[in-house]
DNA sequence: CTGTACATGTAAAGTGTTACATGATTTT
DNA sequence: AAAATCATGTAACACTTTACATGTACAG
Protein backbone atom coordinates (compact mmCIF):
# COMPACT_ATOMS: atom_id res chain seq x y z
CA UNK A 1 0.00 0.00 0.00
CA UNK A 2 2.33 2.33 1.07
CA UNK A 3 3.62 3.01 -2.82
CA UNK A 4 0.46 3.30 -3.80
CA UNK A 5 0.04 6.25 -1.00
CA UNK A 6 3.90 7.83 -2.21
CA UNK A 7 2.12 8.01 -5.65
CA UNK A 8 -0.95 9.49 -4.38
CA UNK A 9 0.72 12.00 -2.21
CA UNK A 10 2.77 13.36 -4.84
CA UNK A 11 -0.13 13.65 -7.53
CA UNK A 12 -2.27 15.39 -4.51
CA UNK A 13 0.96 17.86 -3.69
CA UNK A 14 2.46 18.51 -6.85
CA UNK A 15 -0.52 18.19 -9.28
CA UNK A 16 -1.23 15.97 -12.45
CA UNK A 17 1.96 13.97 -13.37
CA UNK A 18 3.44 11.36 -15.77
CA UNK A 19 4.68 7.46 -14.88
CA UNK A 20 8.39 9.11 -16.02
CA UNK A 21 8.10 12.14 -14.00
CA UNK A 22 7.19 10.36 -10.72
CA UNK A 23 9.67 7.71 -11.19
CA UNK A 24 12.19 10.11 -11.39
CA UNK A 25 10.81 11.59 -8.25
CA UNK A 26 11.27 8.25 -6.36
CA UNK A 27 15.12 8.46 -7.86
CA UNK A 28 15.19 12.35 -6.37
CA UNK A 29 13.95 13.71 -3.28
CA UNK A 30 10.98 11.50 -2.50
CA UNK A 31 14.20 8.66 -2.74
CA UNK A 32 15.26 9.80 0.94
CA UNK A 33 11.74 8.00 1.88
CA UNK A 34 11.03 5.62 -0.13
CA UNK A 35 12.25 3.90 -2.77
CA UNK A 36 10.69 2.48 -6.46
CA UNK A 37 11.39 2.00 -10.01
CA UNK A 38 9.71 2.52 -13.03
CA UNK A 39 8.57 -1.34 -13.78
CA UNK A 40 7.08 -0.89 -10.01
CA UNK A 41 5.08 2.34 -10.58
CA UNK A 42 3.31 1.71 -14.28
CA UNK A 43 1.42 -1.12 -13.23
CA UNK A 44 0.73 0.13 -9.79
CA UNK A 45 -0.48 3.39 -11.71
CA UNK A 46 -2.72 0.96 -14.15
CA UNK A 47 -4.50 -0.50 -11.26
CA UNK A 48 -4.71 2.73 -9.42
CA UNK A 49 -6.91 4.15 -12.34
CA UNK A 50 -9.00 0.77 -11.99
CA UNK A 51 -9.42 1.77 -8.28
CA UNK A 52 -10.95 5.02 -9.54
CA UNK A 53 -8.32 7.00 -7.38
CA UNK A 54 -6.25 8.77 -10.05
CA UNK A 55 -7.36 9.45 -13.70
CA UNK A 56 -5.61 9.37 -16.57
CA UNK A 57 -6.06 12.29 -19.45
CA UNK A 58 -4.24 10.55 -22.45
CA UNK A 59 -4.54 13.35 -25.04
CA UNK A 60 -2.82 15.82 -26.74
CA UNK A 61 0.17 14.60 -24.55
CA UNK A 62 3.62 14.52 -26.53
CA UNK A 63 5.36 11.53 -26.62
CA UNK A 64 2.47 9.43 -26.19
CA UNK A 65 3.01 10.38 -22.77
CA UNK A 66 -0.05 9.80 -20.14
CA UNK A 67 -0.86 12.40 -17.48
CA UNK A 68 -2.36 10.70 -14.30
CA UNK A 69 -4.35 13.28 -11.85
CA UNK A 70 -5.56 12.68 -8.09
CA UNK A 71 -9.77 12.14 -7.95
CA UNK A 72 -11.60 13.21 -5.12
CA UNK A 73 -11.48 9.18 -4.33
CA UNK A 74 -7.87 9.25 -3.93
CA UNK A 75 -7.27 12.22 -1.30
CA UNK A 76 -9.97 10.40 0.35
CA UNK A 77 -8.29 7.73 0.55
CA UNK A 78 -4.96 9.19 1.15
CA UNK A 79 -6.64 10.81 3.80
CA UNK A 80 -7.86 6.94 5.27
CA UNK A 81 -4.56 5.49 4.98
CA UNK A 82 -2.81 8.26 6.99
CA UNK A 83 -5.43 8.36 9.76
CA UNK A 84 -6.88 4.95 9.96
CA UNK A 85 -4.21 2.57 9.18
CA UNK A 86 -1.70 1.83 11.74
CA UNK A 87 1.42 2.71 10.62
CA UNK A 88 3.96 -0.39 9.97
CA UNK A 89 7.40 0.62 11.93
CA UNK A 90 9.01 -2.08 11.42
CA UNK A 91 12.74 -1.27 10.47
CA UNK A 92 14.45 -3.43 8.07
CA UNK A 93 18.05 -2.20 8.36
CA UNK A 94 20.74 -4.37 7.04
CA UNK A 95 23.98 -2.15 8.98
CA UNK A 96 21.94 -3.41 12.16
CA UNK A 97 21.85 -7.08 11.03
CA UNK A 98 25.78 -6.63 9.99
CA UNK A 99 26.32 -5.08 13.61
CA UNK A 100 25.01 -8.40 14.87
CA UNK A 101 26.94 -10.45 13.01
CA UNK A 102 30.29 -8.47 13.86
CA UNK A 103 31.50 -11.71 16.60
CA UNK A 104 31.79 -14.09 13.48
CA UNK A 105 34.72 -11.47 12.77
CA UNK A 106 38.27 -11.11 13.89
CA UNK A 107 38.38 -7.65 15.97
CA UNK A 108 40.87 -6.49 13.63
CA UNK A 109 37.80 -7.43 10.39
CA UNK A 110 34.92 -5.64 12.85
CA UNK A 111 37.16 -2.44 12.49
CA UNK A 112 37.52 -2.53 9.08
CA UNK A 113 34.26 -3.01 8.36
CA UNK A 114 32.78 -0.18 11.24
CA UNK A 115 35.06 2.19 9.88
CA UNK A 116 33.88 2.23 6.46
CA UNK A 117 30.17 3.23 7.89
CA UNK A 118 31.66 5.91 9.80
CA UNK A 119 32.87 7.26 6.51
CA UNK A 120 29.24 6.54 5.20
CA UNK A 121 27.09 8.07 7.62
CA UNK A 122 29.73 11.17 7.86
CA UNK A 123 29.40 11.75 4.14
CA UNK A 124 25.80 11.15 3.80
CA UNK A 125 25.29 13.37 7.22
CA UNK A 126 27.18 15.95 5.75
CA UNK A 127 25.00 15.92 2.48
CA UNK A 128 21.53 15.96 4.51
CA UNK A 129 22.91 18.64 6.18
CA UNK A 130 22.90 21.01 2.71
CA UNK A 131 19.57 19.21 1.75
CA UNK A 132 18.10 20.96 5.05
CA UNK A 133 19.87 24.38 4.59
CA UNK A 134 18.22 24.19 1.00
CA UNK A 135 14.33 23.71 2.58
CA UNK A 136 14.99 26.21 5.22
CA UNK A 137 15.59 28.94 2.68
CA UNK A 138 12.58 27.64 0.26
CA UNK A 139 10.12 29.04 3.52
CA UNK A 140 7.74 26.72 1.38
CA UNK A 141 4.02 25.92 3.46
CA UNK A 142 4.51 21.71 2.79
CA UNK A 143 6.10 19.43 5.04
CA UNK A 144 8.71 17.97 3.01
CA UNK A 145 11.69 19.60 5.12
CA UNK A 146 10.30 17.18 8.06
CA UNK A 147 11.08 14.29 6.39
CA UNK A 148 14.47 15.63 5.16
CA UNK A 149 15.23 16.45 8.90
CA UNK A 150 13.94 12.69 10.07
CA UNK A 151 16.82 11.35 7.59
CA UNK A 152 19.22 13.37 8.58
CA UNK A 153 18.84 13.19 12.51
CA UNK A 154 18.96 8.86 11.32
CA UNK A 155 21.50 9.91 9.86
CA UNK A 156 23.78 11.48 12.88
CA UNK A 157 22.83 8.78 14.79
CA UNK A 158 23.95 5.92 12.72
CA UNK A 159 27.23 8.33 12.80
CA UNK A 160 27.01 8.45 16.39
CA UNK A 161 27.03 4.72 17.03
CA UNK A 162 29.50 3.72 14.54
CA UNK A 163 31.80 5.86 16.26
CA UNK A 164 31.32 4.62 19.43
CA UNK A 165 31.24 1.02 18.23
CA UNK A 166 34.17 1.51 16.97
CA UNK A 167 35.70 2.22 20.96
CA UNK A 168 33.70 -1.02 21.99
CA UNK A 169 35.63 -3.35 19.66
CA UNK A 170 39.31 -1.89 19.99
CA UNK A 171 38.50 -1.90 24.04
CA UNK A 172 37.82 -5.49 23.59
CA UNK A 173 41.47 -7.67 23.84
CA UNK A 174 42.47 -9.55 20.84
CA UNK A 175 42.68 -12.66 20.48
CA UNK A 176 45.15 -12.75 17.68
CA UNK A 177 42.70 -15.13 15.45
CA UNK A 178 39.27 -14.74 13.83
CA UNK A 179 36.77 -15.62 16.00
CA UNK A 180 35.14 -17.18 13.05
CA UNK A 181 38.05 -19.59 12.33
CA UNK B 1 20.82 -13.12 1.25
CA UNK B 2 19.99 -11.29 4.67
CA UNK B 3 18.27 -13.92 5.90
CA UNK B 4 20.33 -16.62 4.94
CA UNK B 5 23.72 -14.49 6.67
CA UNK B 6 21.49 -14.09 10.18
CA UNK B 7 20.81 -17.74 10.07
CA UNK B 8 24.60 -18.61 9.33
CA UNK B 9 25.65 -15.75 11.85
CA UNK B 10 23.19 -17.71 14.76
CA UNK B 11 24.31 -21.04 14.16
CA UNK B 12 28.19 -19.80 13.94
CA UNK B 13 27.96 -17.78 17.32
CA UNK B 14 25.56 -19.83 19.39
CA UNK B 15 26.12 -23.38 17.83
CA UNK B 16 24.25 -25.73 16.03
CA UNK B 17 20.14 -25.19 16.43
CA UNK B 18 16.43 -26.69 15.07
CA UNK B 19 14.57 -24.32 12.69
CA UNK B 20 11.94 -24.02 15.49
CA UNK B 21 14.96 -22.39 17.80
CA UNK B 22 16.30 -20.41 14.83
CA UNK B 23 12.29 -18.73 13.88
CA UNK B 24 11.88 -17.77 17.98
CA UNK B 25 15.51 -15.84 18.21
CA UNK B 26 13.81 -14.04 14.85
CA UNK B 27 10.90 -12.69 17.20
CA UNK B 28 13.16 -12.38 20.23
CA UNK B 29 16.82 -10.90 20.38
CA UNK B 30 17.45 -10.43 16.54
CA UNK B 31 14.22 -9.19 16.02
CA UNK B 32 15.17 -5.79 16.29
CA UNK B 33 17.53 -6.26 13.45
CA UNK B 34 15.92 -8.49 11.53
CA UNK B 35 12.50 -10.37 11.40
CA UNK B 36 11.58 -13.50 9.60
CA UNK B 37 8.81 -15.96 10.49
CA UNK B 38 8.84 -19.72 10.47
CA UNK B 39 7.36 -20.08 6.90
CA UNK B 40 10.33 -18.24 5.37
CA UNK B 41 12.89 -19.92 7.71
CA UNK B 42 12.24 -23.66 6.85
CA UNK B 43 12.33 -23.31 3.03
CA UNK B 44 15.98 -21.23 3.70
CA UNK B 45 17.35 -23.66 5.59
CA UNK B 46 16.62 -26.51 3.19
CA UNK B 47 17.74 -24.55 0.98
CA UNK B 48 21.65 -23.70 2.55
CA UNK B 49 21.86 -27.23 2.90
CA UNK B 50 21.18 -27.77 -0.36
CA UNK B 51 23.98 -25.15 -1.01
CA UNK B 52 26.81 -27.09 1.86
CA UNK B 53 26.89 -24.00 3.83
CA UNK B 54 24.95 -26.00 7.01
CA UNK B 55 24.60 -29.64 7.86
CA UNK B 56 21.46 -31.53 8.75
CA UNK B 57 21.22 -34.23 11.89
CA UNK B 58 17.97 -35.52 11.27
CA UNK B 59 18.88 -38.89 13.88
CA UNK B 60 18.04 -39.23 17.38
CA UNK B 61 16.00 -36.08 17.57
CA UNK B 62 12.88 -35.46 19.70
CA UNK B 63 9.60 -34.65 17.70
CA UNK B 64 11.16 -35.54 14.41
CA UNK B 65 12.91 -32.46 14.47
CA UNK B 66 16.02 -31.26 12.70
CA UNK B 67 19.56 -30.03 13.79
CA UNK B 68 21.24 -27.30 11.93
CA UNK B 69 24.98 -26.54 12.00
CA UNK B 70 27.16 -24.67 10.62
CA UNK B 71 29.85 -26.02 8.16
CA UNK B 72 33.34 -24.39 7.27
CA UNK B 73 32.09 -23.22 3.82
CA UNK B 74 29.37 -21.72 5.61
CA UNK B 75 31.65 -19.61 8.05
CA UNK B 76 33.81 -18.96 4.60
CA UNK B 77 30.81 -17.60 2.92
CA UNK B 78 29.48 -15.43 5.94
CA UNK B 79 32.87 -13.82 6.22
CA UNK B 80 33.36 -13.33 2.45
CA UNK B 81 29.52 -11.36 3.10
CA UNK B 82 30.39 -9.42 5.83
CA UNK B 83 33.79 -8.17 4.29
CA UNK B 84 33.07 -8.21 0.63
CA UNK B 85 29.28 -7.55 -0.11
CA UNK B 86 28.80 -3.74 -0.49
CA UNK B 87 26.07 -3.34 2.48
CA UNK B 88 22.25 -2.25 1.24
CA UNK B 89 22.04 0.49 3.35
CA UNK B 90 18.47 1.94 1.97
CA UNK B 91 16.19 2.58 4.94
CA UNK B 92 12.39 1.71 4.13
CA UNK B 93 10.80 3.60 6.94
CA UNK B 94 6.85 4.18 6.66
CA UNK B 95 6.90 6.24 9.11
CA UNK B 96 9.10 9.17 7.01
CA UNK B 97 6.49 8.13 4.50
CA UNK B 98 4.30 9.33 6.39
CA UNK B 99 6.29 12.27 7.29
CA UNK B 100 6.54 13.33 3.81
CA UNK B 101 2.76 12.68 3.01
CA UNK B 102 1.57 15.20 6.13
CA UNK B 103 1.17 18.18 4.08
CA UNK B 104 -1.77 16.44 2.81
CA UNK B 105 -4.00 16.62 6.13
CA UNK B 106 -5.08 19.57 7.99
CA UNK B 107 -3.02 20.80 10.74
CA UNK B 108 -5.31 19.55 13.59
CA UNK B 109 -4.94 16.09 12.06
CA UNK B 110 -0.92 16.41 11.44
CA UNK B 111 -0.82 16.85 14.81
CA UNK B 112 -2.40 14.01 16.10
CA UNK B 113 -0.46 11.82 14.06
CA UNK B 114 2.54 12.88 15.43
CA UNK B 115 1.86 12.82 18.63
CA UNK B 116 0.99 8.74 18.20
CA UNK B 117 4.62 8.59 16.74
CA UNK B 118 5.65 10.59 19.92
CA UNK B 119 3.91 8.33 22.55
CA UNK B 120 4.98 5.17 20.49
CA UNK B 121 8.56 5.62 20.33
CA UNK B 122 8.82 7.28 23.57
CA UNK B 123 7.41 4.01 25.06
CA UNK B 124 10.17 2.22 22.82
CA UNK B 125 13.08 4.04 23.68
CA UNK B 126 12.13 2.83 27.06
CA UNK B 127 11.99 -0.63 26.56
CA UNK B 128 15.27 -0.60 24.39
CA UNK B 129 17.21 1.05 27.50
CA UNK B 130 15.80 -1.85 29.81
CA UNK B 131 17.47 -4.05 27.38
CA UNK B 132 20.61 -2.17 26.98
CA UNK B 133 21.17 -2.44 30.90
CA UNK B 134 20.73 -6.31 30.72
CA UNK B 135 23.42 -6.67 28.28
CA UNK B 136 25.52 -4.30 30.25
CA UNK B 137 24.94 -6.70 33.12
CA UNK B 138 26.21 -9.92 31.35
CA UNK B 139 29.20 -9.19 29.89
CA UNK B 140 29.55 -11.48 27.16
CA UNK B 141 32.32 -11.18 24.55
CA UNK B 142 30.18 -11.32 21.88
CA UNK B 143 28.17 -8.23 20.11
CA UNK B 144 25.18 -8.41 20.31
CA UNK B 145 24.84 -5.11 22.68
CA UNK B 146 26.51 -2.96 19.90
CA UNK B 147 23.04 -4.10 17.75
CA UNK B 148 20.74 -3.29 20.35
CA UNK B 149 22.59 0.62 21.09
CA UNK B 150 22.16 1.03 17.36
CA UNK B 151 18.31 0.25 17.72
CA UNK B 152 18.29 2.70 20.72
CA UNK B 153 19.84 5.42 19.05
CA UNK B 154 17.69 5.63 15.89
CA UNK B 155 14.45 5.14 18.12
CA UNK B 156 15.63 8.04 20.53
CA UNK B 157 16.52 10.00 16.94
CA UNK B 158 13.06 9.63 15.75
CA UNK B 159 11.37 10.38 19.15
CA UNK B 160 13.51 13.96 19.10
CA UNK B 161 12.49 14.53 15.63
CA UNK B 162 8.56 13.40 16.60
CA UNK B 163 9.14 16.37 19.14
CA UNK B 164 10.26 18.78 17.67
CA UNK B 165 8.51 18.05 13.68
CA UNK B 166 4.84 18.63 16.17
CA UNK B 167 6.70 22.30 17.57
CA UNK B 168 7.21 23.10 13.89
CA UNK B 169 3.99 22.15 12.48
CA UNK B 170 2.58 23.90 15.44
CA UNK B 171 4.49 27.39 14.13
CA UNK B 172 2.23 27.01 10.93
CA UNK B 173 -0.90 29.03 10.56
CA UNK B 174 -4.08 27.28 10.78
CA UNK B 175 -5.67 27.59 7.24
CA UNK B 176 -9.18 25.88 9.33
CA UNK B 177 -9.43 23.61 6.57
CA UNK B 178 -8.08 20.64 5.46
CA UNK B 179 -5.13 21.22 3.24
CA UNK B 180 -6.35 18.12 0.84
CA UNK B 181 -9.97 19.12 0.34
C1' DC C 1 22.57 11.45 -37.99
C1' DT C 2 23.80 9.80 -33.63
C1' DG C 3 23.49 9.91 -28.94
C1' DT C 4 20.82 11.25 -24.93
C1' DA C 5 16.81 12.07 -22.42
C1' DC C 6 11.94 11.19 -22.47
C1' DA C 7 8.32 7.75 -22.02
C1' DT C 8 5.99 3.20 -21.26
C1' DG C 9 5.60 -1.19 -20.69
C1' DT C 10 6.41 -6.83 -19.68
C1' DA C 11 8.94 -10.98 -17.71
C1' DA C 12 11.38 -13.47 -14.46
C1' DA C 13 13.34 -14.13 -10.27
C1' DG C 14 13.79 -13.15 -5.57
C1' DT C 15 11.89 -11.81 -1.06
C1' DG C 16 8.32 -11.44 2.42
C1' DT C 17 3.56 -12.08 4.75
C1' DT C 18 -0.53 -14.53 5.96
C1' DA C 19 -3.10 -18.46 6.04
C1' DC C 20 -3.55 -23.36 5.90
C1' DA C 21 -2.19 -27.94 7.60
C1' DT C 22 -0.32 -31.61 10.48
C1' DG C 23 1.73 -34.18 14.04
C1' DA C 24 4.63 -34.96 18.67
C1' DT C 25 5.52 -34.14 23.48
C1' DT C 26 4.86 -31.96 27.75
C1' DT C 27 2.13 -29.58 31.17
C1' DT C 28 -2.03 -28.85 33.73
C1' DA D 1 -8.09 -35.73 28.73
C1' DA D 2 -7.36 -31.23 27.16
C1' DA D 3 -4.46 -27.40 26.33
C1' DA D 4 -0.11 -25.47 25.46
C1' DT D 5 4.17 -25.71 23.39
C1' DC D 6 7.32 -27.84 20.28
C1' DA D 7 8.24 -28.80 15.49
C1' DT D 8 7.90 -28.71 10.36
C1' DG D 9 6.12 -27.81 6.34
C1' DT D 10 3.10 -25.86 1.88
C1' DA D 11 0.14 -22.43 -0.69
C1' DA D 12 -1.36 -18.12 -2.09
C1' DC D 13 -0.59 -13.62 -2.40
C1' DA D 14 1.96 -9.25 -2.28
C1' DC D 15 5.97 -6.67 -3.04
C1' DT D 16 10.64 -5.60 -5.06
C1' DT D 17 14.55 -5.87 -8.21
C1' DT D 18 16.75 -6.71 -12.50
C1' DA D 19 16.57 -7.51 -17.10
C1' DC D 20 14.33 -7.30 -21.47
C1' DA D 21 11.92 -4.59 -25.00
C1' DT D 22 10.19 -0.66 -27.68
C1' DG D 23 9.37 3.77 -29.43
C1' DT D 24 9.60 9.40 -29.41
C1' DA D 25 11.77 13.85 -29.53
C1' DC D 26 15.44 16.85 -29.08
C1' DA D 27 20.38 18.45 -28.97
C1' DG D 28 24.88 18.44 -30.73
Amino acid sequence: MSLRMALLGLLASEGPANGYTLAKSFSGSVSHVWKASHSQIYPELARMSDAGLIEINEEQQPRRAKYYAITAKGRDELERWLMEVEPNRSIRNEIALRSFLLSNLSREKAIILIEREIEYYRERTDKLKELRTMFDNSSDQKFGHLSAELGLRISEAIYGWAKWARSEVEKQKSTGTDSIS
